[in-house]
DNA sequence: CTCGCGAGTTTTTTT
DNA sequence: AACTCGCGAG
């Protein structure tokens, strides 16, 4: 026990060591979170003052959830598994299988990603013949998550207006629609454990008797659900309930967007009556350049809960600040200086590129490409969001349930087997009159598209009754040559590197078998671990990225980078508009949540943080002219060192050629003219003003000349004044000096 | 019914 | 720039 607690500081000693009781640990970036988490599990097993199997941990990511469970696994001389650890996702698909009956499941249930969920809302309109121009897909969905996060039920939304009826319609729809197709969205996990355990007494007490000891890491990204959630759990902080321990850091709240309620740690203070507020300041990560800039950085934002890091590892190194011509001339100068650190004996995979949206990976990607650089990038396209491998999937969860319209409307006709719009649209019609599954419709179905598709329902009883008996993976192998997946792709011309994704799908599904045995909890029953085997593909993505093991450098975007530490730092593209993004730019809410974005990326930096930003960018296919970042002029001056000439004159104008420090090659194209060009403008407005022209507004201060429309008196310039925002200006009207 | 082309749209972040 | 969707020809 007493090696357990060395080398702990005071602080983190004091929470680790905590009585049974509800406790907040606020704990800044670098300050020993994870090891506190599991060290307090470690210590209450090893006291005697619980056995595994009360222990209850939540995390964030799966990742997080594996890496908490080998520390204690190492920690600890016991079998740690009778521990529940996992994400809240994958915590309640647990206990949705496990109670399925009394959730209003079968057993074999599906799991709809996000791209499923939104097929399936695609298809709800479709049959519904609800126009989707008024109602778009994405927002509907959005809109149904969101009540779900929020715990509300179609019945109990309030809706004052007509849209937000016709919405909760729609919602309701779709709840009937996933109810009939035995599905599950991501929210409804959560929403359906959430009912089972208010509205089923015994099964909630069995849970609150059984977790004494609930802790919870990034406390600060859960959600409204999550947090009533765990309050169930916890018995509502009742005497005799569970103690809830959570860690978590306001100024790391990332994901406001997708229902984070950073207000929860506030009221978890108040409602559980939290006697142990620790602060964990002490930073063992970065050094205190980089710290203090932080430091500075989220100073600006309101409403904290309050935390200043520091460290005793000494200043370090400056920050270095690079301004560049434009998104190319960033990217070359980005990948010469890691060169250059390789060169000098840096690993590559500590060194991260860090960019605020994946767009932006692309440039980086080519000239590390072309320097021959190796580099790994992080999310984009996951493995199992590829089409191949959904494709598959579709056919093995139509084994698992033929039930599930969205697997089924993917590949009834994929490889195609001439079943086209008509016969689907027949279907479709039939399986809302006999209010079946599609799958279940078919033997109604006469004439040809009867034919056609019985058929294929015949190639998916035949897939089932072979595959009754295979282990997982000859399984897989099987349903991806009888259902002709594998004869498509080796048709196809580019469909070398789908085929190698499908053959990989068979190794995953070796390794989940692998995992699976070692777990030994494994559903009875036919296509039982077929059906775990789907849960593990929605709820895990997979980091199933080339080369884990190879040396290559690290590209993510700022929000995949939380929880990662580099000896090495680059954050690119700090441009007004980029990041802060211009979607949160103009609500106070939305640009402190990008601020705790910037600081959580500079505080990924162990040794060496740099930061740039370029004139000119392309992005969706136009050349923009951004603002450098004002996040930039929130770091004090003495902690910087710019590579570049400082350029006072606001912050980078595009219109000044050659400000790229002198990196940018000569026979580079120029900007502006490619812009002139894209939008089709005239090269020069009035008072030879031009595009990426730097000029000053008497009310809204300095900006640059982005857009122009119109011409002679009609003539609109749309200019970027950066914290004043993006404006479309009169020329006749608007005063503008040319800077 | 299938395939190919062109128009139109998109993108912030992800369990 | 890249992807999706709708339309028209075969």
């Amino acid at each position: 026990m007493s090696n357990l607690l060395a080398n702990l500081n005071e602080q983190q000693h004091q929470a680790v060591t905590l009585p049974s009781q509800h406790a907040l640990i606020l704990a800044g970036a670098g300050s020993g979170k994870t090891r506190v988490l599991t060290t307090r599990i470690a210590w209450l097993v090893q006291s005697g003052q619980a056995s595994p199997a009360e222990i209850l941990a939540v995390t964030f990511t799966n990742k997080a959830a594996k890496e908490m469970h080998a520390r204690l696994a190492a920690m600890l001389p016991i079998n740690t598994r009778s521990m529940w650890i996992g994400t809240f996702h994958g915590l309640c698909n647990r206990l949705l299988r496990a109670h399925h009956r009394d959730a209003g499941l079968p057993q074999l249930f599906q799991i709809l990603d996000s791209g499923d969920q939104l097929a399936a809302i695609k298809r709800l309109l479709k049959t519904l013949n609800v126009d989707d121009e008024k109602f778009p897909p994405r927002e509907l969905q959005h809109f149904i998550n969101g009540q779900k996060e929020a715990g509300f039920r179609p019945h109990a939304v309030e809706a004052w207006d007509e849209f937000t009826r016709q919405r909760v319609q729609l919602y309701q729809e779709y709840e009937a629609q996933c109810q009939r197709e035995s599905v599950v969205d991501f929210a409804e996990l959560l929403l359906r454990t959430y009912e089972l355990l208010e509205r089923n007494e015994p099964i909630r007490r069995h849970y609150q008797r059984r977790f004494r000891h609930i802790l919870v890491d990034e406390f600060q990204d859960t959600n409204v659900l999550q947090y009533r959630w765990l309050k169930l759990l916890a018995d509502e902080g009742r005497e005799g309930g569970a103690s809830l321990f959570c860690v978590g850091d306001d100024d790391q709240s990332i994901y406001r967007f997708r229902g984070a309620e950073v207000g929860n740690m506030r009221d978890f203070e108040r409602e559980f009556r939290v006697q142990n507020v620790i602060r964990l300041e002490q930073n063992y990560r970065s050094r205190g350049n980089i710290l203090d800039a932080a430091n500075a950085i989220i100073r600006n934002n309101s409403d904290r809960l309050g935390k200043n890091l520091w460290t005793d590892q000494g200043a370090g190194e400056p920050i270095r600040v690079f301004e560049a011509f434009s998104d190319a001339d960033e990217a070359r100068w980005l990948v010469d200086e890691v060169r250059g650190l390789v060169r000098d004996g840096a690993l590559r995979s500590e060194i991260a590129l860090l960019y605020r949206s994946n767009a932006q990976s692309r440039v980086l990607e080519h000239q590390l490409f072309t320097a021959g650089v190796p580099y790994r990038v992080y999310g984009g396209l996951r493995f199992f969001e590829r089409q191949e491998i959904k494709h598959a999937l579709a056919y093995l969860r139509l084994i698992a349930n033929p039930d599930d319209d969205t697997a089924f409307a993917r590949v009834v006709n994929f490889p195609t087997r001439g079943i086209g719009a008509r016969s689907l649209e027949a279907l479709q019609d039939a399986a809302r009159t006999y209010n079946t599954s599609l799958y279940a419709t078919v033997p109604h179905l006469s004439g040809k598209a009867g034919t056609v598709l019985a058929q294929f329902v015949r190639l998916v009883e035949d897939l089932r009754r072979d595959t009754a008996r295979l282990p997982l993976p000859e399984l897989i192998d099987h349903v991806l040559d009888a259902s002709g997946l594998r004869a498509h792709y080796k048709s196809e011309k580019e469909g070398q590197e789908r085929l190698e994704n499908l053959d990989e799908l068979l190794g995953a599904g070796s390794n989940f078998v692998a995992e699976a045995q070692a777990d030994a909890e494994v559903l009875a029953g036919d296509h039982a671990l077929l059906a775990d085997f789907l849960a593990h593909a929605s709820l895990e993505a997979g980091d199933h990225q080339a080369d884990q093991g190879a040396d290559a450098v690290q590209l993510m975007t700022v929000h995949s980078a939380k929880g990662l530490e580099f000896n090495v730092v680059f954050v690119s593209g700090l441009e007004e508009g980029l990041f802060p993004h211009e979607n949160s730019i103009l609500e106070a809410e939305g640009l402190e949540e990008e601020r705790r974005l910037m600081y959580v990326a500079v505080t990924r930096a162990r040794e060496r943080l740099y930061l740039s930003f370029a004139q000119s960018r392309m992005l969706h296919g136009q050349t923009r002219y951004n603002l450098r970042s004002r996040f930039l002029e929130e770091i004090p001056a003495g902690l910087v060192k710019w590579l570049t000439p400082p350029n006072p004159r606001s912050m980078a104008g595009g219109a000044l050629a050659g400000m790229g420090g002198g990196y940018f090659k000569p026979g580079a194209s120029v900007a502006p003219v490619a812009a002139r060009q894209a939008r089709g403008t005239s090269a020069h407005l009035p008072n030879g003003l031009r595009i990426g022209q730097s000029v000053a507004h008497a009310k809204f201060g300095q900006g640059v000349i982005v857009a122009a429309e119109g011409s002679g008196s009609d003539a609109k310039v749309q200019i970027n004044f950066g914290p004043a925002g993006v404006k479309w200006l009169l020329l006749a009207v608007a005063k503008l000096e040319p800077v």
